[in-house]
DNA sequence: TTGTAGGCGTTATCAT
DNA sequence: ATGATAACGCCTACAA
């Protein structure tokens, strides 16, 4: 900018009065300054101006998996919605890993960054740590934070498994297996409340041997459906609280020779483009990622605007449960014992 | 820092150096300093770092759509590959959009990103100037840059595309319909020349009523397929350039009241997570996602520290077939045109 | 309308 | 081993 100034032949102030045009400048210094910037080169030098202005226009977001469908979307949302607003997002994926997950948002803190949105993992109190020394918002989304109130956008995860489980028993089943994740998210308490309470509702006996906890990965979905289905009394139907698990319990449902509806019904949490388009089609409990990015950008930005109320606003959007063809009403027969068949 | 200084009766030099160990500091003033930053909650500021240093240890990432599984996983390799090297990476996505490409690109220069990986679009010359007029090291992943020479790290498309062409006519196909992207895209040009070569190689006659071009995009490859399989003549087989487009492609070959494989064998450029979960197991091209990755950030890296020779370094990667039951030999009567049989 | 100068938080050079 | 001080490139009073 210095050297702008000098082949505009005009002070540095002049150029950044121009650039920003935060003061009128004259036509001809306005020309002079313009093929100043071209000859030059003049590039700006976002880093000084932020260190100036407090302010980066930069937000950090961090994630489990972005692999895992649901998270691929709502990383696309956010990043779209971001960049429409102006602003740069740094992306970092946890892992699933608490230790990454402190190192990444500290870095990002270092950085400056204007704003957080986090789909965080576990439940250390490192975290709220961090938290409660960061100087920029946060928006929480998908899991909350059991010690702390912050902005947040989730699902209203205990309806959404609710829906699903009874429609399962409504189908006829009674033996429903449930792959999930550990109870130190809170999400996933929430969906085994959900679980729960539709077994409840419906009258049919929870059975500890029937729920498998993983950590969300591939390998942790087959080995929990290679158990289900191999116990003596096996279910006649899984449900599975995420994505990447449920490709985990698919493979393990072939391998073990079985098929999908025929010889049980699926649905896994969490849509994805592929799901009409295979066969079975699964029945998937669908997240309205749209909203759910595009409102955690909005919270976000209304913190960063000073737009929000001082009170942390928390949103709970509806899941949707999407029937296709991977769950089918239980014969009379299977909802028997096997033992008792065999 | 000036805080810590003063609270810890020391220069702001001093700390400096102790945090950054770049000088001996006795243990005396090291105790001091480590309580001094606790009490005061100093937190690094990377903004003025790097705004002396020159360095930002951030990375840029622009990439067409990061919903396609194959970008999903790039970025997933590449995202981590970063954060172990100390990186933090910025995502935008370019939505297949010119403007949007060089106005992110430009962004994060100005941000003084000390790097670039770009999975560019089009093809237009603001992309050379940009790339000329940087100061930082750019690696180009699965889409060359016509009259640039840059580090890139790409697949041998024209060969697995052959080799997924060769596939189908070994089984006897002859129509085989090919839904592809712009030929403004490098890439596409090379698929496209895999497709006639491995045509001519089987003496199948080129039909031009046969290649569909889109955007990339489900529908593209939705209504790419509806005119495909609405032909007289229709063909036995589809190979689509990309994944987006084969989801669209099933979808049309489903409301067509058709079935794949038995009515139609369908390939697709680009493996996917559930591509071996479900029916028909879809016959795919697999691109080594993780070398892709891995090695784009290693040239990047490289050239960052100055350990890279001048010249621009290519990496061809080569595809793989990945053969699963999407593809069947087409019956005798079936090969013969349409237009007889009925 | 335009110029001067101080400071944002660091690091690096040169003294001490 | 530690301290004073000058940049890094920009913005913004304030002055002219």
């Amino acid at each position: 900018m210095l050297d702008v100034a000098r082949e505009a032949g005009v002070s540095v102030a002049t150029v950044s009065a121009f650039i920003n045009n935060t003061a009128r400048v004259s036509p001809g210094t306005t020309g002079r300054i313009e093929t100043a910037i071209r000859r030059v080169g003049y590039q700006r030098n976002a880093v000084a101006r932020s260190l100036k202005l407090g302010k980066t226009h930069t937000i950090g977001l961090t994630v489990p998996h972005i692999t895992n469908p649901f998270f691929t979307e709502v990383v696309a949302v956010i990043t779209q919605a971001f960049d429409r607003a102006g602003y740069a997002v740094m992306l970092f994926c946890t892992d699933e890993n608490l230790s990454n997950q402190d190192e990444q948002i500290r870095l990002l803190l270092d950085r400056m960054v204007d704003g957080l949105i986090v789909a965080r993992v576990g439940d250390d109190e490192a975290f709220g740590n961090i938290v409660r020394t960061a100087k920029v918002p946060i928006v929480l989304i998908d899991r909350l934070c059991d010690g702390i109130d912050l902005d947040a956008v989730v699902l209203d995860n205990k309806a959404a498994v609710f829906e699903a489980i009874e429609y399962l028993a409504r189908l006829g089943h009674k033996r429903i297996g449930y792959i999930t994740g550990e109870t130190d998210i809170a999400t996933m308490r929430e969906r085994d409340a959900g679980y729960r309470a539709a077994l409840a509702a419906r009258g049919i006996a929870f059975d500890p041997l029937l729920v498998r906890r993983g950590d969300f990965h591939e390998k942790d979905g087959y080995s929990a459906a290679m158990q289900l289905m191999t116990l003596p009394d096996r279910p006649t139907a899984i449900f599975s609280a995420n994505n990447p698990m449920v490709v985990g319990a698919m493979k393990a449902i072939r391998d073990l020779g079985l098929r999908c509806p025929e010889d049980v019904s699926v649905i896994c949490f969490d849509d994805f483009p592929f799901a009409d388009v295979f066969q079975p089609q699964m029945t998937t409990v669908r997240q309205p990622v749209e909203a759910i990015g595009e409102q955690a950008v909005a919270m976000l930005l209304d913190r960063i605007n000073g737009n929000a109320p001082t009170d942390p606003r928390r949103l709970t959007l509806r899941g949707r449960l999407m029937i296709r063809s991977s769950c089918v009403a239980v014969p009379a027969a299977s909802s028997e014992p096997q033992s008792q068949s065999a």
